[in-house]
DNA sequence: CGTACTGTTCGGGA
DNA sequence: GTCCCGAACAGTAC
């Protein structure tokens, strides 16, 4: 599950490679070219949302994982490599990504202020974005990458749980103590999501997403399709509140 | 064995 | 231009 959080554990692991030389380069990633790999000197790795980058003095590789990206640290897996750096005390290998070679500046490419794991996220920005389109469904509107970069359908899930939002609301329906209280949970639980993932207590943790009972209520879930996405949404009919606007 | 799914990009048509 | 839709990608679980 390649949300934020997932790809800031991905850094921290991966950190042990920083300021070491690229030995050998391989796999089949057709945007990086694996001879500008070699012999470079990673210089820092960040992460933007899902995004994970590789950063070299005059360019950057980005690795996003997409649905069923997978990675090993110090081992491979048996499949296809699609990109595979070898350096100085180990290796790091990828697979099922998408791989892109980066040659702008970082700062013309991502904007932090949208990254809910970075420290620089900005909710007023956030909230703002949110408000220029307010016919949406809040579901699709969580996911939009360019507001919550980070947030997944799993966060997506929690967060309308834990602030009782229907996920079919509609986001000019939505109180705006409400929306920010939502954005800030977004925050929230990513980063309790990410001590959950170092503890490798994560699965415990979900108390709606891709289960069957509600926790506060103790009756069935709904289960289904939501917002113009059509992303499975798990939500409770009783205890979340469906925000529409009022037809006069 | 068929289907669903943690996500995004691209192109075509309205 | 902008919005919207479907296709494509690809691994695993049920």
């Amino acid at each position: 599950m390649p949300e934020g959080p997932q790809m800031v554990f991905l850094k921290e692991q991966a950190e042990q490679f920083v300021g070491q030389t690229v030995l050998l380069a391989e796999g089949s990633a057709k945007h990086v070219p694996n001879n500008r790999l070699q012999g470079q000197v990673l210089t820092e790795i960040k992460t933007y949302g899902k995004e994970f980058l590789f950063c070299f003095s005059s360019f950057a590789i980005c690795i996003h994982l997409m649905l069923f990206g997978k990675y090993a640290i110090n081992s491979r897996l048996d499949r296809e490599l699609r990109l595979g750096l070898e350096f100085e005390t180990g290796e790091i290998n990828f697979y099922a990504c998408d791989c892109r070679l980066i040659e702008k500046e970082l700062s013309e490419v991502y904007d932090w202020s949208t990254d809910v794991m970075s420290t620089l996220f900005d909710k007023a920005k956030a909230l703002e974005k949110l408000h220029t389109k307010p016919e949406r469904q809040i579901s699709d509107a969580i996911l939009d990458q360019s507001i919550l970069a980070g947030v997944g359908n799993g966060i997506k899930n929690e967060v309308l749980y834990r602030r009782q939002i229907h996920p079919e609301s509609m986001v000019g329906a939505i109180p705006e103590v409400e929306l920010l209280k939502l954005v800030n949970e977004c925050v929230k639980l990513s980063f309790e999501y990410l001590t959950w993932i170092r503890e490798g207590t994560a699965k415990q943790h979900w108390q709606v997403y891709q289960k069957k009972e509600c926790p506060r209520d103790f009756i069935p879930l709904q289960k289904g399709k939501t917002g113009k996405q059509l992303r499975s949404s798990y939500y409770c009919d009783r205890c979340q509140r469906l925000f529409l606007p009022d037809v006069l």
